[in-house]
DNA sequence: CCGGACATGCTAATATTTTAGCACATTACG
DNA sequence: CGTAATGTGCTAAAATATTAGCATGTCCGG
């Protein structure tokens, strides 16, 4: 938690883009940043992220691949809970609802139900 | 949209606190900042932050009271907006889903009912 | 009306972040 | 093989963010 307080605004913007793709190269994080700056810039704050302990590599081949520590699960839940606290005054309820007015998106009728059903089901387990 | 990726540190937390809050004073502000720095140095920063336009202030009284610039409708969609692309490739359903999964919170039966309803528009809308 | 308490504006120092450069390792492939 | 292409590790310079200090202005209570 403390940790996403401590990132730089560099830092931040890596892990945004390892966290969207799941995984990158130096080269491909590199790509994903607004202002790129060197590609060696791009590895020595791979490494302090690394040394830091908020990212991991692996070898494939001649290069890294680089990943975020923790699983994308709890990484979502922690995004969402900061947005729900900040924005929406800790209220789930209202931030659903705003996610829903997203009008740029609709959703897909399969979608909607889906959704439906697990509220029936949340409605069910609250009584 | 790129505002908040050229946000520094302490930049970030402060306008969280702003947002949390809606206003605040420099004092609430300082007291609201994790590890927090003296009562000049978050004053410079409501500065640098009010000259990049992130921020205005009010006069009340003798002091200063500073709010965001947007309207909070905006903050919220494009907070909405970042955490929905960055952690869930562009899904808002998956979004939602993991909302109503968040389990420290059971919502309110009132709270279901809204959702609910909102979904049966969508469905309507869409079709 | 006057002083204390508390604000602000500005400036300059310090700390941190961000960047690039260079030497060396590994791979791909003719 | 051997060489070009592409990686990495490390270090140190440059840019930016963060901090505090001080002079000055404003309000409130006696």
């Amino acid at each position: 938690m403390s940790t996403e307080h401590h990132l730089s605004r560099r830092e931040r913007q890596i892990m945004d883009a390892l966290h969207q793709r799941g995984r990158a190269t130096a080269a491909e994080v590199q790509a994903a940043l607004p202002d790129p700056p060197s590609y060696s810039s791009v590895r020595a704050l791979l490494r302090i992220l690394e040394e830091k302990g908020h990212i991991k590599h692996r070898r494939d081949g001649a290069r890294y691949v680089f990943l975020p520590r923790g699983s994308p699960e709890t990484a979502r839940r922690s995004a969402l809970k900061r947005v729900v606290s900040t924005f929406f005054q800790g209220s789930v309820s209202e931030a659903v609802a705003a996610l829903l007015e997203t009008a740029d998106s609709q959703l897909p009728d399969s979608e909607l139900h889906k959704l439906q059903q697990m509220i029936d089901q949340a409605r069910k387990a609250g009584r």
